[in-house]
DNA sequence: CTAGGATCCTGTCAGC
DNA sequence: TGCTGACAGGATCCTA
């Protein structure tokens, strides 16, 4: 599923592809997908892509932006002029491009398009006023990200007022942005923290070591250019790699990547997948 | 305040 | 082989 590196490996890329052309039609083929109305940006050109946690914008010439979630499976796609292999799509695109899945899809000029697909269905592009993006209720409710404003002195602070599990509260996207399963459970062994540790039951050592943690798994995702385990895939339409590197995340049964000769554990917390070594986190 | 469950969806996979 | 049912998961909402 898309977190931070695999949403920031998106916008590198439809920043080449996407900025400086003109929307001249968008198809919206499901509508509970698009909200706000997509007649404000036809006609707008694309003069920026940002993200903002987990979530994409595309900023228009007129004053409105796309805010795109790409929840679990999202894939935005860009197919048309400037591809270097213009022919070649993942498997992970499931219903071809476009295709059953394929729910917005952005007419450009100069005959580039732009695709959303999901086949989950649980992604959203909403349109807002640039002015407004900080007012919309899901990005403004966003806490400081990881490699970009998250401090170790706030980390320290986020950390020490709750006594959630640590693993919920470093994907609680209120409070820390863009950190997802796969890099909570893999920055959580790294730092050898237990997953279900209270987060206020952490000593200052242990929360900069986390937070040390989440930087290096993040980067490391984004160095691979995201993980590809799911449905996830590049603007391009092509697979990244870090799912060759995943420390824990999806290897219950595996050996320890320490060698410790301990197998990794999985569990469930707050509903989502939890994988560990129980010899060296503790 | 916190924990846990249900919800939204559909591809995937285990089991018969 | 083919069908059925369980399951996963980001974020939200609801109940305990």
């Amino acid at each position: 599923m898309p977190e931070l590196p695999e949403v920031e490996t998106i916008k590198m890329g439809l920043e080449k592809y996407l900025v400086g052309h003109r929307v001249e039609k968008i198809e919206v083929r499901l509508k509970k997908i698009l909200s706000g109305g997509e007649e404000h940006l036809v006609g707008g050109k694309i003069i920026a892509v940002r993200r903002f946690a987990k979530v994409l914008c595309l900023d228009f010439d007129n004053g409105y932006s796309a805010l795109m979630h790409l929840k679990m499976t999202g894939q935005p796609i860009y197919r048309g002029p400037n591809l270097k292999t213009p022919t070649h799509l993942s498997e992970k695109i499931v219903g071809g491009l476009p295709g059953i899945h394929t729910h917005v899809v952005f007419h450009l000029d100069r005959g580039g398009n732009f695709y959303f697909n999901d086949f989950r269905r649980f992604g959203w592009i909403k349109v807002v006023k640039t002015q407004e993006l900080k007012g919309d209720v899901f990005v403004g409710k966003l806490g400081p990200e990881p490699l970009r404003d998250l401090t170790e002195e706030m980390f320290e602070q986020i950390v020490s007022k709750t006594k959630k599990s640590i693993k919920v509260l470093l994907m609680d996207q209120t409070k820390i942005g863009g950190v997802g399963n796969i890099y909570a459970n893999d920055a959580l062994f790294l730092a050898g923290i237990h997953p279900k540790r209270a987060a206020n039951s952490l000593d200052q050592n242990e929360t900069l070591n986390l937070f040390k943690s989440i930087e290096k798994v993040l980067k490391d995702g984004i160095k691979y250019g995201g993980a590809s385990e799911h449905a996830y895939v590049t603007s391009e339409g092509l697979e990244g790699r870090y799912q060759e590197h995943f420390l824990v995340y999806d290897r219950a049964g595996l050996p320890c990547p320490n060698d410790c000769g301990e197998k990794i554990q999985k569990t469930n917390l707050g509903g989502r997948g939890t994988y560990f070594c129980p010899k060296c986190q503790k």
